[in-house]
DNA sequence: ACGGTAGGTCTACGTTGTAAACTTGTCAAC
DNA sequence: GTTGACAAGTTTACAACGTAGACCTACCGT
């Protein structure tokens, strides 16, 4: 008899319209994620959305969250400060990469809800651990989460199409775009295409986007220290 | 008299129009720039665009080619490979960089149009130089010009907000969202907080994600030939 | 002189986000 | 109990968007 146990009115939870959002955009696509559809899927009216978001970028905001609330951040451990580091970050690509369509969507929460908070002061934590100041520690770690996220966004394969037939037809178009090269201008593209449309394994490319962004701050750092 | 001097018909052309969207999108942001915007500017009907870009889609890849045609790539010298690759990535910071706002709009056109693709092979030429194999060259070129594209459209100031007085608003949210965090749970972050913000100055920003990427790159290819 | 065509116009449709005014089920207080 | 008050959902409406389709019309090659 709680109040959120029996209603005879209808009840929207705000949590469950962002999960349900967030599966609706996986499934579709961003440009699918309309209120419209969402309120329909809840067997709604458009505007019952309202009362529980102030407008759509709202909304988004609480997909964003919810993407960031699934961050398992590694516990602290005695190893090195650039193995830790690894791990953290490999978390939050953990996090986002069952949602490439949307990932972008955490870009500007990080810093606002409270696992991205956690992270983010984590990941200073560790940067000034290692020996950069609190600044430099600041814009390296900005730097990299959002070179993370744009790795989520761009994996190929995190296109739209839904259904199996256009997804083949998209990248039936770019293998032609890029097999019509002249190999003699670009010999090394030419060569590389299929590696450039689809990298073969993708767990193989998150690994080297990790290792690029922690590689990039070892030696950012080391320049830092000659100076 | 030749055809596109003098003409009682209007005449519109498909570069003209692409620059001119591209201004419009840097003055006021990508949510403005739309067809019937675009159609007003050149005194002209909506549907006018249409008979130069099949739709908008079009249209925006004509802009991300427009901003990639201003990249200068530096002729090869005989400095490092490393010095070589970081004056290519330089240069293409440097076209992407007046437009904050749509530079995004350039990722899925660099191996479609010819500036890109000219900056695509000679970065692969320098990878593979650097002693990466072609596919590594392939992957790690990729995903570093990903990582550039993404360090200018989230430059910090790059969001919309065309009149300071909106700008300023948005600013002084972000500043009182960071300094109503918790210091005790939060330590670093609220105290690099001015930074997280705003970094002190936008050319040691790019010069720092510029090098990000080279060192990022140079230590990836030391694990690789461990290996 | 004349037909074809490239370029621009007009009208219209469906979809989107959302403002404003309404209904209605629920609960606290008298 | 009756009575507000309030939170949640509905209804209606609007402006802006991308764009399809039918039209006009000035030009150019023959």
């Amino acid at each position: 008899m709680t109040p959120t146990s029996t209603q005879t009115t209808k009840r929207l939870d705000p949590a469950q319209l962002a999960t349900s959002a967030l599966r609706l955009a996986d499934a579709e696509g961003l440009e699918a994620l309309t209120i419209r559809r969402l309120a329909q899927l809840h067997d709604v009216t458009p505007m019952a959305i309202y009362r529980h978001f102030a407008d759509k970028d709202d909304l988004l905001a609480a997909v964003g969250d919810r993407i960031l609330a699934d961050i398992a951040l590694p516990e602290p451990t005695d190893e090195p400060w650039e193995a830790q580091l690894h791990a953290v970050l490999a978390a939050f690509v953990a996090a986002l990469r069952p949602h490439p369509k949307v990932a972008g969507l955490t870009l500007y929460r990080i810093l606002i809800c409270p696992e991205g908070l956690a992270m983010g002061e984590r990941t200073m934590e560790l940067l000034t651990q290692g020996g950069f100041s609190v600044d430099d520690a600041a814009e390296v770690g900005r730097q990299s989460l959002c070179g993370l996220i744009t790795l989520v966004t761009t994996e190929p394969g995190a296109n739209e199409d839904t259904d199996p037939i256009a997804r083949e037809d998209a990248l039936r178009a770019k293998r032609a775009s890029l097999s019509a090269l002249s190999p003699h201008r670009y010999p090394l593209i030419t060569s590389a295409a299929d590696t450039l449309i689809c990298p073969a394994s993708t767990d193989r490319y998150y690994a080297l986007g990790i290792n690029l962004a922690v590689a990039g701050i070892r030696g950012v750092l080391a320049d830092l220290k000659d100076s």
